[in-house]
DNA sequence: GTAGGGTTAG
């Protein structure tokens, strides 16, 4: 209907500027390269045409900036371009980067003619968006379609296996990739790799790693992640050192292996001080975000000198290493350490967020400093602009129920923006708040509300964890649940209990039954059973298995009972032992008699 | 010109 322009006149071709614009749009920051784009757009008569669009969608796509790709649809459509495979393709993924599966499936089941690309975007947008079904599901589609599966095909698909930890369909698909002869490059091989370990195909995991005759930062790390996971530490060690280079991402996968791995806290320690050597001898550079995982390492391992070490060793310190370092102090009971230094954040004019507020009312919380934990809570949202959540007004309950302010706290409870019954819906996997609620009512006597919260807990069916105490002696993990037999050495374990019984029965102690948050926790135990909680198991074992000049050192999952609490002070007299005793919270050390935490069990 | 792998803090 026009009659013929040369390119460079007509409004719909931008090629004049388009090796000028490909130069920019593949610009590592994508915000440069829209605003270069847009600027463009204002200064130019010219209308990008079909070349642009996958460019510009893709910088989107990285921005996850899903009104500026909707602005782009729209300039798609009124361009007629929307035919396109080429752009129809950037747009399924760009949808799926946002997030908006509906959106990207839309429009991918109205591509005409699709192609492997087409199907790869979508499968990817499903892995991403954490639907591992629907790619698994479009796999098939496109067999049916008879579209030949490319090796990005297999990617995404082997993604898909990972995300759902299905190991016999992701041996199929390492089996099919060889069938149908599909090239197997680096980056497949990688994905395979992943597989293999995140699914517990170890075995095929290492066969695959020693056949790999080219390997990148991207197959060591699994590597180093899966032997870290396993506990496999001198394995994990091993592959460190045979590491060509290692980045930022690779100490993060190890130290986070650590932290995830109960044994991390006990035994580990050793592992994670090499760890912090090895970065100091290579010279890396400790950004923040390696400070903090370092900060939070020492503290959980129980060692606040090293973190404070890593600490003042810092030259810039964000919110995070501040927040961690104070949270450390918090875990450990040291609560004047944490206050002041918050207090040396605020001067350092470094802005507290929610977490730091959260770490710092613990401090007050564990250790009854009542006064500064009730100021500082009211100063957070007048002073520092930071929103009350639940986790904090928590904490603030916590602190005033502990210290007999019952009625206050009850009043708090009432005034929360979020009802007791709307705690689930902030955080549905959480039921810490539901048992520090319970623990508020049950001490006042309202076992109406007591038996409501377990009621709807019951009913949503969050799943209580089983309590569990770990203990290492000499390299080996030895776990218990409470009125565990299965240990080998359980009939020792047990009238080793007994004794420790009947010595503190002669100095006149009498067990603790009134903790009722324990019953809530392990509400599967009988009240005789208290002197079964798994934390007495593991302690007995350590002390008939240990040479008394070792500490005892303890991991539990859950919060400590005041009884178990009681008890292991009364042991580390009785029996002369340092007994470190880490529980969900907090780090409590015990010695003659005496525990960091005092009486804040 | 479009699609792909590890890490992501309290």
């Amino acid at each position: 209907m026009h009659q013929y322009k040369a390119p460079q006149a007509s409004p719909y071709t931008d090629a004049p500027y388009r090796p000028l614009l490909r130069l920019f749009l593949s610009h590592p920051n994508p915000t440069q390269s829209l605003l270069i784009f847009l600027q463009m757009l204002h200064q130019c008569e010219h209308f990008p045409d079909k070349f642009t669009f996958p460019f510009v969608l893709n910088a989107a796509s990285g921005l996850k900036a899903f009104r500026v790709g909707r602005v782009f649809h729209g300039m798609v459509i009124k361009a007629s371009l929307s035919s396109d495979v080429f752009i129809l393709n950037s747009l399924v993924y760009f949808y799926g980067s946002c997030g908006d599966l509906d959106l990207a499936y839309g429009l991918f089941m109205k591509i005409p003619r699709k192609d492997v690309v087409s199907w790869n975007s979508m499968i990817t947008a499903f892995v991403q968006g954490g639907y591992p079904e629907g790619a698994l599901e479009l796999f098939r589609g496109m067999e049916k379609e008879n579209v030949k599966p490319n090796d990005v095909t297999m990617v995404g698909v082997l993604s898909a296996c990972t995300k759902k930890l299905d190991l016999e369909f992701g041996r199929w698909v390492c089996s099919y990739i060889e069938r149908n002869e599909i090239s197997v490059n680096l980056t497949l091989s990688n994905a395979m790799l992943d597989m293999y370990w995140k699914c517990g195909g170890i075995e095929d995991a290492k066969r695959l790693f020693d056949k790999m005759l080219e390997k990148d930062i991207f197959s060591w790390t699994p590597m180093l992640d899966g032997y870290a996971t396993l506990g496999e530490y001198d394995e994990a060690r091993h592959v460190f050192d045979a590491m060509p280079c290692q980045d930022i991402a690779a100490w993060n996968a190890l130290i986070s292996a650590y932290e995830q791995n109960a044994s991390a806290q006990l035994g580990a320690m050793d592992l994670g001080r090499w760890v912090h050597v090895y970065i100091e001898k290579q010279g890396i550079n400790l950004n923040c975000h390696l400070m903090t995982s370092l900060i939070d390492m020492y503290t959980k391992c129980g060692d606040v000198e090293k973190a404070f070490e890593v600490f003042y060793s810092a030259e810039r310190k964000d919110v995070f290493v501040w927040s961690a370092m104070i949270g450390g102090l918090a875990m450990h009971g040291r609560r004047r350490a944490a206050i002041d230094l918050f207090s040396k954040m605020l001067e350092a004019k470094v802005k507290p967020n929610s977490v730091t507020f959260t770490n710092v009312l613990c401090a007050c919380s564990h250790t009854g400093l009542v006064n500064e934990g009730r100021t500082l809570f009211y100063q957070m949202e007048l002073v520092h602009g930071v929103v009350s959540e639940d986790k904090r007004y928590a904490c603030m309950v916590d602190i005033l129920g502990r210290s007999g302010l019952l009625e206050e706290a009850v009043e708090l409870i009432e005034k929360m923006p979020m009802a007791s019954s709307r705690l689930l819906e902030l955080d549905p996997g959480n039921h810490g708040a539901y048992v520090l609620l319970s623990n508020i009512y049950a001490k006042i006597g309202k076992w109406d509300r007591v038996s409501g919260l377990r009621k709807v807990m019951r009913d949503s069916g969050l799943k209580k964890e089983p309590g569990c105490s770990s203990i290492e002696v000499n390299g080996i993990v030895h776990e218990f649940l409470a009125g565990d037999n299965c240990h080998p050495l359980s009939k020792e374990i047990y009238s080793k209990l007994d004794e420790i019984a009947s010595r503190l029965k002669s100095i006149g102690y009498v067990p603790n039954k009134s903790h009722l948050l324990q019953l809530i926790e392990e509400d599967n135990m009988k009240d005789h059973a208290l002197s079964l909680h798994s934390e007495k198991l593991a302690i007995a074992f350590g002390l008939i298995s240990m040479a008394p000049s070792q500490p005892v050192r303890v991991v539990k999952n859950l919060r400590v009972c005041g009884d178990c609490h009681s008890v292991t002070k009364l042991i580390s007299k009785l029996y002369v032992r340092e007994i470190l005793l880490k529980d969900r919270y907090r780090f409590h050390h015990f010695r003659g008699g005496h525990c960091s935490y005092m009486d804040y069990w």
